[in-house]
DNA sequence: AAAAAATGATACTATTTTAGTATCATTTAA
DNA sequence: TTAAATGATACTAAAATAGTATCATTTTTT
């Protein structure tokens, strides 16, 4: 089952990195170390941007830096940024090819089972994921 | 994010009408009454088959009936038939993006997270999901 | 024996999602 | 004013998911 989609492993990868940089970085400072394609890890700093997890500057010397403190970032913070959260109760699929629907517990079941990752997410902080 | 995959929303109703029709059905009355494509749920089936789960009868008046009891099939048991399990302390990626993979705890957290994931699919039981 | 009605196996195609690129605009420091 | 950064956004490529097509095999009925 796939958890973490590749956005989201290279966005902790880049807030572990400007952590270790102290608390600032560019892109082009981050790729350069963590092997990562350039624009893509752009676009996805920008959405951490955007969400409130960094604040960045743009010119000459400018680059991404924390806007909420690192050792606070779950893995949930990022993951759901770039994942689309089941609407509770709300068959998951698009075409409502049941005719059952309306006895069907799946569709609750499935969103408990949601709730329960989103708390496994939520207690692993991104701080905790590196260093023995 | 996506816990159920069309292929097991398939397999559960198509469990459910088997039961409901008294322990065995053929793809042809299963899909006349679900509204699910002919050979894509025979795929599916033959899965179920192949597993244990049901077991098959060829010919005229043949079909599916249970293999193992209905009560006893789990939403674990149909998920990870059509779902890789990740596998214990291996990076999820398949290009080994990361020079820190040695002191990378994500991978071991990842497969916690998908430990607890598989003891809620185990504790909802396909014949819990339907009815009042 | 032959035809019909079922599943078995498997290769192929289409659709959707995920991953990644390209490009132009804007800001800021040197 | 130019270079070095991010912002926004449209586009393309690759992978995973969903679905189709087809031929083989088995079994029952006629």
């Amino acid at each position: 089952m796939k958890i973490i989609k590749k956005e989201v492993d290279y966005a902790i990868r880049a807030l572990i990195f400007i952590y270790e940089k102290g608390g600032k970085s560019s892109i082009t400072e981050i790729c350069r170390n963590m092997n990562a394609p350039n624009p893509f890890l752009r676009k996805i700093l920008q959405i951490l941007s955007k969400n409130g997890i960094l604040k960045s500057t743009k010119g000459i010397g400018g680059g991404f830096e924390f806007n909420k403190p690192f050792g606070e970032i779950t893995l949930a913070d990022i993951t759901y940024l770039f994942t689309e959260k089941i609407k509770k109760g709300s068959c998951p699929f698009k075409t409502p090819i049941c005719s059952n629907s309306h006895k069907c517990k799946l569709k609750f079941k499935i969103s408990e089972i949601e709730d329960k990752i989103y708390e496994q997410l939520s207690s692993v902080k991104i701080s905790d994921l590196w260093r023995p």
